[in-house]
DNA sequence: CTTAATTAGTTCCGTCATAAAACAATTGCA
DNA sequence: TGCAATTGTTTTATGACGGAACTAATTAAG
């Protein structure tokens, strides 16, 4: 079974860059919109029409701006007109979120797998949309992050934490709940999120980093996603931080698996004290100003300056966004991060800006809506059937 | 006084689409182009005529394939219809070559300068325009490439080397030689040239690093150029290399300058062997044997593979060109270079192919004459006024 | 209060690029 | 010789666009 994604408008071109633009900038007035895109007045009459008559697009008051002239009318979307689900897949365990159109979360929900076997596994995923779906309009379409190399937004070709190869996950999930799914790498999902309704709205260039049990990376470029059939295998995980450091389970001394994750920092605070610690508690200690978690967690941050100081280097964003669930390293072990910076980085260039997300979950789960989003807002899919 | 650079074509965008996929992938059918661009096959004929008629393109025999069906006619640009002329200018001279439509390199010419004040600087370059223009049809367009931070494609802001300042460099030479003329960075400059005519044409991502008196480095990505106004100041120049390795002018331990720049290298074989040898000759006593020169240029080579791997990370390029005077040192130090990619690279990615350039500095005029083909052909300047 | 200036948005029309379809040209193959 | 395949041309209808003239709504100036 195939279903089709509907596009979001049957229109042109033109049409559906309206349409972006005011989903990703508005509320726009129309002479702001034919500005951006370089269109006449006329245009743009002719363009938000239909826009308007479909109940896309609504005019949300005035703007006088405090300037002579007539006073503008706004163009915004209607966020919660549609809405989508995004998911995690874990390895024992689905987050789900569903959201509108400009992936705010409206609701939340999670399912622990029964079993890694892709049939289960599809299972639990069309019970958790059941679940999310309860009292709410229609789904339009279902995202879903992976950790692993994904082809043709559906097929799993490799996803190690799962032991899958070649699961053709998308098409399973829509026979199983008759919505849209897109499959979709989650650090891409991830990157897409922060590139469309996060930090990196309007950029040009921006990058993605992500701490947890390993080390993410993405990146814009000239406003669109660097994608690679390399995504997900270690593109910066074993990355040389520190020449002194510990050794990773592959024999790199002192790369960023052995330095960065939160098993790393983990497992170093625990033996420095002789006993478990969780990495939460492990950065808690070192902000309380206990000697040798500040150390373990010090060096961390250094390295994590090192390596944010390397994609500025080569990458030029305007900012990078920092994520994942071990985030919190980079707020306890600030001045460790900047030093780190500082050392690898030429004092004349210009600061990165960065933004550090909260380290929950859910953020990977609003990237697969807006993977989601993407398709249903652009047509990716049908473009490439 | 303000020289329009001539646009290449009045027509408008699809007319010149046709003809830019004609520069920089002919010969092509008119069913191919139509193809790439996603045209109809009346459309190519409309949009080929004026192309013929006004003698930019011209028809250049069949094309049979050896199956069935009428043979193409294949449409070629007359690369020799235009002159373009690319310039490099260094701390005490300036390097000049006469191209056609392609940038291959008709004639070639250079002059020392006398001064380093701009109007003295400006003489010279006059000067070598003359010479490069004697004998010659009309010259379209002049292309210089400085090492520095150049704006609006004629400003100099910085040009270190030349210790100046907010020069209008591109107004002053037109002025004096009646050509237009497009400044811009030099490494810019070089990597336009792969873009458009080297080993990057065709690309969606290549890097390219570039080894002299300092290291640079330039970046396509989805097509387009990198740009930053930070191009110039040190990017990769202080990047750490080897944690063990000398220490550079501004302290820092192993960086690039340290380790990989032609000066740093010649030194170090100097001080080892206990008498001064250049840079090249420090190479040729590295490939015959010598076992100090081995280890200082291994040393480089290894550092050379770790940024190498350290660009292939981050930018996940499709190609690496090497260039700049310096570049000998990649073939001369093979080996190193592979056991630093390796080190730092993940062993399941694939290997990134590389492509070394000869080393001479016309192609640095080259790359200047390639600006000065862009913004012929595309219209830049014009864009931009 | 009136008028001018300014900006937003609409309506209408001519232009022109495009796709579609029919057709001509050229070759290989049966 | 006839048919299939492919390239390229011609013709035609559509429709997207910009431009101009217009209406609309507001402020500033007199």
């Amino acid at each position: 079974m195939r279903i089709t994604t509907p596009r979001w408008t049957p229109g042109n071109g033109a049409t559906r860059a309206v349409a972006l633009e005011v989903l990703l900038h508005g509320p726009l007035s129309r002479s702001e919109v034919a500005r951006r895109l370089g269109l006449s007045p006329g245009s743009l009459t002719r363009l938000s029409a239909p826009l308007l008559e479909s109940g896309l697009l609504v005019e949300v008051g005035e703007q006088a701006d405090g300037k002579v002239g007539r006073p503008s009318q706004l163009l915004d979307v209607v966020p919660a007109s549609k809405r989508f689900i995004g998911m995690k897949l874990m390895a024992d365990e689905v987050l789900g979120v569903t959201t509108d159109l400009r992936a705010n979360v409206i609701a939340t929900g999670s399912r622990r797998l029964k079993g890694r076997d892709p049939a289960s596994v599809v299972a639990v995923i069309a019970e958790l949309v059941t679940s999310l779906r309860h009292g709410m309009p229609d789904v339009t379409a279902l995202g879903i992050g992976v950790g692993g190399l994904i082809e043709e937004h559906g097929f799993v070709r490799r996803a190690p934490f799962l032991e899958w190869n070649d699961v053709s996950l998308g098409t399973m999930v829509e026979a199983e709940t008759g919505i849209p799914a897109i499959v979709e790498n989650d650090l891409i999902a991830f990157t897409e999120y922060e590139h469309w309704f996060g930090a990196g709205r309007g950029l040009d260039r921006f990058a993605v980093l992500t701490l947890g049990a390993g080390i993410g990376y993405g990146l814009v470029i000239h406003d669109e996603i660097v994608r690679n059939d390399e995504f997900g295998i270690g593109l910066v995980g074993h990355w040389p931080l520190d020449p002194f450091g510990p050794v990773c389970s592959e024999g790199h001394r002192g790369c960023a698996k052995a330095v960065l994750t939160d098993t790393a920092i983990a497992a170093a605070v625990s033996q420095a004290l002789g006993k478990q610690v969780s990495y939460q508690a492990a950065l808690n200690l070192a902000a309380s100003g206990e000697a040798a978690a500040r150390r373990v967690v010090d060096d961390a941050g250094k390295g994590l300056g090192k390596l944010l100081a390397a994609v500025a280097n080569l990458t030029m964003p305007e900012t990078v966004v920092l994520g994942g669930e071990g985030v919190r390293l980079a707020e306890i072990a600030a001045d460790a991060v900047a030093a780190g910076l500082r050392a690898d980085r030429d004092p004349r260039t210009k600061p990165i800006p960065l933004t550090i997300r909260s380290g929950d979950n859910v953020e990977w789960c609003r990237g697969a809506a807006v993977v989601a989003i993407q398709t249903f807002v652009l047509g990716h899919r049908s473009d490439e059937n």
